[in-house]
DNA sequence: CACCTTCGGGATAACGTTATCGCGAGGATA
DNA sequence: TATCCTCGCGATAACGTTATCCCGAAGGTG
């Protein structure tokens, strides 16, 4: 049995050299290299050498871990999104703006699973993050009641949060439907069909909900028009077939996020696809290499996320701020698919 | 001067219940209540029950920061690739597969950027995560030697580390060019041209001395047909410019990776671009949603993430084995795009 | 009945940092 | 020259866990 960290042998870590190691070296205080290590001034240059001279023989790095159990703060922020490794501008504005804030991020993705982002913000909760950005899944968040109670800052991002207060940053899903429908509407379509997430789903709930009102509000049927539901090709190939059928079939569609619409310019095909007015809600990748190329109502989702972790930081500095929920304007990017004229019997029709 | 974290005023926090309030609460001794939270069998059912209550009483939960400064493991590997928030399957399956094994996964971007991944690595080792997966970006890891010294394990993942041994996988780089090229001469190209990344890279440098080498195994002359390069539009299209012009033009181009596919077919645009065959190294998102369908050689990205991890677990079981290259297959994905014929009076000329 | 083992629980010392004191030396002031 | 700061450093107590002892009460055995 060797005493410690024999370098032979199986699990045997060197051991690291610590402060003490550090302050026995330099023949000084252990106080005085925390000093040294975290720059403050008040030590005199001959001490501070010493100390440097010691932490480089030794190479002696701090352990982080130590550091933030004193002094209480992680410097690090967790993100509970979706997916990682997935194309996530918003994620990426997070990580851009934590890092310019000095933070950390931590990023998980909850891969659309209620448990798992349950386990995820839980066990963020456990190492005492600094704060936690959450893209919610779940129905029910009241399991976060007692952490939010001891001070843990959490803020939404996309869509609220259900039985708990935080602060929240989200689209303007509304408004984005009702760009989509006014541009078809001016390019002729007044049979325009909606295709998108189902109403289980927060952001579904208000896409399929403007959809309907920028009906009503046009004076036109809604019959058989709106299509929320779970996206598979089987589903949306049904929506699709229902609503591009029949005596009066749509002329134009707007799909209510980036699956719904990749779901939809696969099933239809190039050829079916070029005849469509198409609108998708939320950006696709390569959309500009598309043929044709896919209009959509983008997101600002940098925005999105720079806010989130503003409004994180602000709740952070000071816990007891009233929640606040940020809307962020959306865009239209006119590239080819939702400028595709309505046929002229149907323009007709209803001009 | 309220004495300790009265709810009101400015940073004011809760102050969390810990083992020692819960111990007090439930009236047993502080290891008890340890012994309870990890489940220890020891423990009398009675004292169970007493601490229970009490720590469902205060809400404790246990501080992990705590545990692993005590402990020495914090259960977090770290994973410093390009861009985290786009699509990397290989990420994706290294979290799958780290929090198969119980690990939590911290990610972060090195964003091509040297200094970055320096700064990111060095975090991770302040922060005594239990090992680092990391893509090479850097041209110089030698900053890693002491902590490797000090055990600290660290993986190389689609390019070896340079100054270091570690461990690393990677795509089988000279097989899939050679693929690629076999595939186009085996549709009458003979004028196959290489545009790719920098030779700065390994990648690139693997792929266009790859390329050169099956020019010259095919009897073929290399003249002017390789161009590895920085990837932007301009000097993309200057290769391409290049190589498509004068007496005796491509017929055919491999493109290095996803970026410089996505370059090239921007650049050529869809008329241009179905009149040539194109192989790209690497996956493009809705690569078969272009016209024509991109063929590619796709790396097995979700083998290398995978193993990636069960490298650095082996690493962490024991620090001590000698560093080990795995090399992983790459596969064709024939979709249209390599399969248009070469003209004939190329394919005549070579023939 | 004495003794040895086993079992369940409690004191207490780590883990590696930072924060709170206090103290001695030096210069400034009366 | 005595006194009062100020400055710079050191001893030591936290932070919230887990691990190492040790000890008292059972239970079994000679």
């Amino acid at each position: 049995m060797s005493p410690a960290g024999g370098g032979s042998g199986a699990a045997g870590r060197p051991k690291r050299p610590t402060m003490v190691d550090v302050a026995r070296e330099a023949g000084v205080a252990l106080r005085t290299v925390s000093r040294v290590v975290n720059d403050d001034p008040t030590v005199g240059p001959e001490y501070v050498a010493k100390v440097k001279a010691a932490i480089a023989a030794l190479n002696f790095r701090p352990d982080e871990r130590a550091r933030q159990l004193r002094t209480g703060v992680t410097g690090t922020i967790g993100a509970a999104v979706r997916r990682i490794a997935e194309i996530n501008p918003a994620l990426a504005a997070i990580e851009q703006t934590a890092r310019a804030s000095g933070l950390t991020l931590l990023a998980s993705s909850t891969d659309f699973d209620e448990a798992r982002e349950r386990d995820i913000l839980l066990s963020m909760c456990r190492q005492r993050l600094d704060g936690i950005i959450v893209e919610p899944i779940g129905e029910n968040h009241g399991y976060l009641e007692a952490e939010l109670a001891d001070g843990m800052p959490v803020v939404a991002m996309d869509r609220p949060m259900s039985g708990i207060s935080v602060d929240c940053v989200m689209s303007d899903n509304a408004a984005g439907i009702g760009m989509a429908f006014h541009h078809l509407h001016q390019h002729g379509h007044r049979r325009v069909a909606y295709i998108g997430d189902s109403e289980r789903v927060y952001s579904g709930r208000e896409r399929a909900a403007a959809f309907r009102a920028a009906l009503l509000a046009h004076g036109l049927p809604v019959d058989g028009l709106v299509h929320p539901g779970e996206i598979t090709a089987e589903r949306v190939g049904a929506a699709l077939e229902s609503v591009l059928s029949g005596p009066d079939p749509a002329t134009a569609l707007i799909t209510g996020n980036t699956d719904t619409t990749l779901a939809v310019l696969r099933r239809l095909g190039p050829a079916a696809a070029s005849r469509l007015g198409i609108v998708g809600f939320d950006e696709v990748p390569l959309a500009d290499l598309l043929q044709p190329a896919l209009t959509v109502v983008a997101q600002d989702t940098a925005n999105i996320g720079r806010t989130a972790v503003e409004l994180l930081r602000a709740r952070i500095a000071d816990p007891s701020r009233p929640a606040q929920r940020v809307v962020v304007p959306v865009a239209m990017r006119v590239r080819g698919s939702g400028e595709v004229a309505a046929p002229a019997a149907s323009a007709v029709n209803a001009g």
